[in-house]
DNA sequence: CGACTAGGTTCGTTCAATGAACCACAGGGG
DNA sequence: CCCCTGTGGTTCATTGAACGAACCTAGTCG
């Protein structure tokens, strides 16, 4: 990972997790793949980051099974897709105790019931894998004006690809 | 976070956890003080980590309250105690997904039941607080010889202080 | 053909991580 | 009293990753 020393001294998996995902950019790329962000150009543009290390990151993701590149699109494999309990957890450590409005809440699309913390749906008393859920932009939404900012504002289901 | 420019372009809130707990090394400190490890000293030798950058992410843990300092001691704030989850998923993620052996596995004490990946004891059917888990070394664990790591081998009750 | 776009690679600059050395203070012993 | 040790850092030169601008290549459109 980051520097030439990794984390190989250390005995927790959670060190083996942070190899793969826990750079810099890495987490925001496997976020945008799950809003439906695919290609090179518009990861670039939503994210603003260095092309150089945008590319090094794909192929890094792609290497470990995290994506899978077919064509031109980066696409999320199952192993990406499990990581959503913990970006989703993540996201809402965040605004609980960084006094973060929420950008984006989620809503069972089966049956239209915004999903909790843990990411169940009261409804439904169960998980709901990301590919049921529709994001919705909250109040804490900044406008920006890429393109790829303007279609994630409408609601859409995780997973669908974008079209710019 | 990490490079002079932050992520304050996100709209996100999971942006805004990472610029708290993204940088290199932060969560592995996050998950030595829920092990029970206190002492700047003691986060040395178990992580194996320049002097210099323990002491900048520690700081900065306290300045936005995941720890707090009391006295020579660093201890998780309840806010930081709310990262377990996010924590505990990420390493069950490893497990599933980079064939790491766990090498540690937590038991709900209350019951002595093995809490499961979404960190629920299936008996009691809830979630379980770190503080009524206890960690038990796996089959993965590697024989480090430091001080804190042989304690860490034996069975304890997660964010009790260790005593060197 | 020429212009344009997508998807990168190259490379010089900047800035954080590293590791060794140094500093300050608090006991404890002689 | 001075010396020695342990704890908890800070300073600083070096290294290597991130940055960003420029360049390259293949495909497409007119």
């Amino acid at each position: 990972m980051a520097l030439g020393k990794d984390y190989a001294e250390q005995d927790c998996s959670l060190a083996r997790a942070l190899e793969v995902v826990g750079e810099r950019w890495t987490l925001l790329i496997v976020r945008d793949a799950f809003y439906g962000v695919r290609r090179f150009s518009d990861f670039l543009v939503h994210l603003d980051i260095p092309r150089a290390v945008l590319s090094a990151r794909l192929q890094a993701l792609a290497d470990t099974g995290v994506l899978v590149k077919d064509g031109h699109d980066y696409v999320l494999t199952e192993m990406g897709k499990e990581l959503w309990p913990v970006l989703h957890m993540l996201a809402r450590w965040a605004e609980d105790h960084l006094s973060a409005e929420p950008s984006r809440f989620f809503v069972h699309t089966a049956c239209g019931t915004r999903i909790g913390p843990d990411g169940t749906c009261a409804a439904c008393r169960r998980r709901v894998p990301p590919e049921d859920l529709e994001a919705h932009a909250g109040s804490g939404l900044r406008r920006r004006s890429d393109p790829v900012s303007v279609i994630l504002r409408s609601p859409h289901r995780l997973l669908e690809p974008i079209r710019t």
